[in-house]
DNA sequence: TCTTAAATAAGAATTATTATCTTTAAGAAG
DNA sequence: CTTCTTAAAGATAATAATTCTTATTTAAGA
């Protein structure tokens, strides 16, 4: 894993530190769309040295260069994802929780629809579906 | 407008006063999804003595009973919306910009994409698209 | 190995929001 | 209309998340 962590920031041009790549590897590792908290947290298990500002900064740099996104989300926290691929979420309406969800096949319909369809003095650049509802039996 | 206001607070049980009048309308006034901060500063103009934590009290009044919706940003600032129907969002990539953007084609085509494909372990509340890209010409 | 720009640590500062506590006033009851 | 009760507002302290600042350290190329 940390071989590709290596790569992926050598291909962005960005200096390999520790600190870069502990933080990395934790969004990677962590699955439920950490926040720079959860980050902190996990990283300082095994490296208990590391500043918060220096967490804030790398997720901001790892965003900025697109190893990672940003999750939107209603309350005041920002969380981060390591996938790339395009997908949308599922929210849970009644708890924080924040599922992936994959579908090619819908994408292509909404992409079709909005080809077909010109939005006036908009160009659209990405559509994310925001899936609020509850999870069952889980 | 004002009716219309008194009327809806009435409805919802709330207490009137001129504060939620006052916060509520300027919801209404303020275009572009203002944040309590807009909110505050506009009610201000002509009664500067309301206090901003009876602005946001207000507002998650208003969230609550219905009357107004919080709006997703992957920013750390909350902003309200008075649409109360079913609507998405333009986001613009570049600025702080959102607009609405209604489309009950699309909502049939989603939602009838969902009754045929049931997500496993989830039930759908509401489908949100958030379409990020750029305003042109404007 | 040396140099230098870039990154980190520590903690202060800022921003958005919430909580607390006292005062005020809306609206019901008489 | 006046009084009473209680919810709402005001002022401000507290908290939480994030950003900024400055001094120090370090990665990586010369």
């Amino acid at each position: 894993m940390t071989n590709l962590i290596l790569e992926k920031l050598k291909e962005k041009g960005l200096k390999i530190t520790p600190q870069r790549i502990a933080v990395y590897e934790s969004v990677l590792k962590l699955k439920n769309h950490p926040t720079a908290e959860n980050v902190t947290e996990f990283i300082r298990q095994d490296n208990p040295n590391v500043s918060v500002g220096t967490v804030y900064k790398v997720l901001d740099t790892l965003v900025k260069t697109g190893l990672l996104k940003k999750i939107k989300s209603e309350r005041d926290i920002v969380r981060y994802d390591s996938v790339l691929s395009n997908h949308h979420h599922l929210y849970c309406s009644e708890t924080d929780r924040i599922e992936d969800y994959e579908d090619e096949k819908l994408d292509e319909i909404i992409r079709d629809y909005f080809k077909a369809k010109n939005i006036k003095n908009f160009k659209i650049q990405d559509i994310k579906l925001e899936i609020t509802g509850k999870f069952i039996n889980n």
